[in-house]
DNA sequence: CTAGTAAGTTTGATTTCTGGATGTACCCTA
DNA sequence: TAGGGTACATCCAGAAATCAAACTTACTAG
């Protein structure tokens, strides 16, 4: 009996991958966490050719991740806002920031630095909501779909 | 005074999206974490292209994310297992998933499940080292460069 | 000998990305 | 009111990456 498996499997790191899966997509949510909402600002900030970030922005916007809000009436500008969608994204990036200032740095400072609100440098960890327990790759298995054929 | 700034923001995000910010990238990793080490295998699962995929697996295993080892000899098999860096890599791809679950699976089950050695579904949550709390965009103020002009 | 699997590589058409240049609308200030 | 600057958007042509499918190479199983 062959089971037909569904091919390309269907995950929601792929459908997410599809919204934010690219590197200016999320340099574009970088610097709207850190607070730079204007397209110049992001253009100048990220490096993106501004016909990518004009694409990146708006398949954003479309996903419901950020919203394009105006801000003045005459000079027409807008403003880059996140919704909640969005807001929940920034683990991912505080993730990032953290590997790459691990793994990629070679023995220099990182570029950047975070500060939490209790007034220590932040570091991230992610742990299970249950136990409390830091997450490892090894304590966690996938139930459902043929995970380890 | 006007200051010169570094105006493609040096930044670990970009860094570390130059290695896994890219949707065949991430998605080969997390077939690597179901346990799916080998090329074919991850073609069929993740649906990339194979010259794609080869190039990714290329870029990740220069990066030192993953390691290409020969398993058998005479009929030459090779598998791609995680380095330490790429396990640090975990929590970014759950993180992705569970964000998916919420925001992209129209109200329908999500289609994997993860589950905790503590014996619970797996919910990942990413916290302040320092005092626990529950990591909130609004809670973070980026010092060093000039981060909210 | 034939079929099948694994791990790519090659091919050629298509798509996307990129780095200007261009255009529009507006504000400031001299 | 002319000149300079900012903010936003769009157009373009060349470069680069992507895609699907076919093809290699090397082996095993029947």
């Amino acid at each position: 009996m062959t089971t037909i498996s569904t091919e390309p499997r269907t995950c929601s790191v792929a459908r997410t991958l599809e919204i934010v899966g690219e590197k200016w997509a999320l340099l574009a949510l970088r610097e709207v966490f850190l607070g730079n909402r204007r397209f110049d600002e992001m253009v100048r900030k990220t490096g993106a050719p501004r016909d990518t970030l004009t694409a990146r922005l708006k398949s954003l916007v479309a996903a419901g991740v950020l919203e394009r809000q105006p801000v003045s009436e005459h000079p027409p500008r807008f403003e880059y806002r996140l919704t909640q969608s969005g807001l929940d994204l920034y683990p991912v990036i505080v993730l990032l920031m953290e590997w790459g200032d691990r793994y990629l740095t070679n023995g220099e400072a990182p570029p950047m630095e975070l500060t939490h609100h209790c007034g220590h440098r932040l570091g991230a960890v992610t742990v299970c909501s249950s136990c409390g327990e830091v997450l490892l790759a090894r304590d966690v298995r996938a139930t459902r779909p043929g995970a380890t054929p």
